[in-house]
RNA sequence: GCGACGGUCGUCCAGUUUGGUCUAGGACAUCAGAUUGCCAAUCUGGUAACCCGGGUUCAAAUCCCGGCCGUCGCACCA
């Protein structure tokens, strides 16, 4: 069996990274999952691994706000506007269309989104439009909103969940940049959980109602879109780009050059997106930047590129990028009444900052690296093998007596103990040795210790490597540094 | 949300056609003991399931109704 997406999830299933929420009752609702021990490892870790290479290193500020926003929140941003569908419902069969495109199908008559209900109900009327499946009469159109209403308080205050974390950073802006002494171009990241009422949530972790996203804001002064001192650090990074039907290798300074990428600015982020994600073991022969056409961006979007891989099951969308223009900063502004400016002290101007983001689906990389990690060796009896990078494995390594005797196995229990701190180390006595080794594969473990006769007289003890399947002695001493130096990269 | 098909131990599958030896079976996984001692070994024993609710019937895993979930297609994915 190849990587596929049912091997992914029988893993998953099997050794707990991942599994349908509540799933003891019958009513568990569709598109909601939870991660197990091994999922959250892996999850964590990815984090941290996001933190060092993009927080950090380009010194952005992290903050973690609230899931319940409120209604106002989304005044500004345009979800109680423009996201919401219209909708109608056969009043006979109860198939639903979305009303305007079925309008423009059926009369060529162009329907825009923001058209009035009675509008619309009118032009079903006058057109005599059917349910194309039973010939039934349409209800009145109705607007599916995909956010979250919820109650505040007793009097049940309108509120949302907030269906992308972004919304907390542009409410956030102006206090970051006042108290933490900001200057632009100016990351501000955030990790958390958002909430999308998906029509049809499908393949588990792939579309979810309740999801994790790594956002970063970038607020920038749009007349300096070239102006990235780091930009050197990134000009030769590799960016493969999809600009319709054709595909394009280049630099990033290339990428400028022949006008696959607008600027500098972008360029900068987009590469740095690629050195994370060569970190996280996905294979970047099979990713791509899409460059969206006008008729797929959002409606927000002045520029957008989807960092997508291919997997067994397609291309999955891993982050968007999108140039947001100010969009963002003038709705609050506007709606709030605040000024979001902020004074560029290079020329002692005020700027409303533009905002280029790169949105992240943690759930969707997870699962994309879980997939390009897994594999099945043919050599040795199709053991399954998740060949996760060592910074990322739930289990770094196991600690395995070779016999349960002669005083191995506390002896490889001290070592563990030793261990367990600073490392992710599981020990094992259980069963052969092979099938320890075959376990601690499937869950990922790059390294297996195992402590035998020789151990008891010299200290050394050997390291097995996951790929490889080699072994090597090393002194029980060294193994902490022997760990630390894996960890690296 | 619509349509088609499906839902049985942790996982995969048998059993449903024709209701009754099904007290629900197997494989893998898992646990305990024995034996072995560096790559899924063997033996013995154990844990563990009919998605939920209602109905028909002397009797339901099996038939009927409703719900939930899953896969696929349509639609949706801001």
């Amino acid at each position: 069996m190849p990587a596929s997406y049912e091997a992914v999830m029988k893993l998953a299933l099997e050794r707990g990274f991942y599994f349908p929420s509540c799933e003891i009752y019958a009513d568990a609702p569709a598109g909601f999952w939870e991660y197990g021990p091994t999922g959250v490892g892996i999850k964590n870790k990815f984090i941290e691994l996001w933190r060092r290479e993009l927080v950090r290193r380009d010194g952005m500020m992290e903050i973690d706000g609230c899931q319940v926003m409120s209604k106002s929140v989304f005044v500004a941003s345009g979800h109680l506007g423009n996201f919401t569908d219209p909708i109608v419902k056969c009043g006979k069969c109860g198939s639903t269309f979305r009303a305007d495109r079925f309008i423009t199908e059926k009369t060529g008559e162009d329907v825009p989104e923001k058209m009035p209900n009675e509008e619309i109900d009118a032009i079903i009327d006058k057109k005599d439009l059917k349910c194309p499946n039973c010939k039934g009469e349409f209800g009145g159109v109705s607007r599916f909103n995909m956010m979250f209403r919820i109650g505040i308080g007793p009097a049940g205050e309108e509120a949302y969940l907030r269906p992308e974390t972004c919304q907390t950073i542009f409410v956030d802006f102006a206090r970051i940049f006042k108290t933490m002494r900001g200057r632009l171009p100016l990351g501000v990241a955030q990790i958390g959980k958002s909430f999308r009422n998906e029509i049809a949530p499908r393949q588990s972790l792939l579309r979810l109602r309740e999801f994790y996203q790594a956002e970063i804001e970038v607020f920038c002064n749009p007349n300096k879109l070239d102006e990235v001192p780091r930009f050197e650090e990134v000009k030769q990074t590799i960016l493969r780009i999809q600009d319709g039907p054709t595909m394009k290798e280049a630099t990033a300074e290339e990428a400028i050059k022949l006008g696959l990428v607008p600027n500098r600015l972008i360029a900068y982020y987009l590469a740095l997106l690629v050195q994370f994600y060569e970190k996280t073991g996905i294979d970047l022969q099979k990713s791509r930047f899409r460059k969206l056409s006008d008729e797929e961006k959002a409606f927000y979007a002045t520029a957008a590129f989807d960092f997508e891989v291919e997997t067994s099951i397609g291309w999955l969308e891993l982050v968007a990028c999108n140039y947001r223009s100010d969009y963002d900063l003038k709705g609050h502004a506007n709606t709030s009444k605040q000024n979001l400016e902020v004074l560029d002290p290079a020329d002692q101007t005020k700027v409303l900052p533009h905002i280029f983001e790169l949105s992240m689906g943690i759930d969707r990389s997870l699962y994309t690296i879980l997939e390009h990690c897994y594999y099945e060796d043919k050599q040795h009896d199709d053991r399954v093998v998740l060949g996760l990078r060592p910074y990322l494995a739930p289990v770094l390594v196991g600690v395995l007596p070779l016999m349960k005797k002669d005083g191995l196995d506390e002896k490889a229990r001290k070592i563990h103990s030793d261990l367990k701190l600073d490392f992710d180390s599981f020990y094992d006595e259980s069963g052969s040795i092979g099938r320890r080794y075959r376990r601690l594969e499937e869950v990922g473990a790059p390294f297996a210790v195992t402590i035998d006769q020789t151990t008891m007289q010299d200290d050394t003890v050997t390291v097995r490597h996951r790929d490889n399947m080699q072994q090597e002695r090393v002194k029980a001493s060294e193994l902490r540094r022997y760990l630390q130096e894996s960890l690296k990269q």
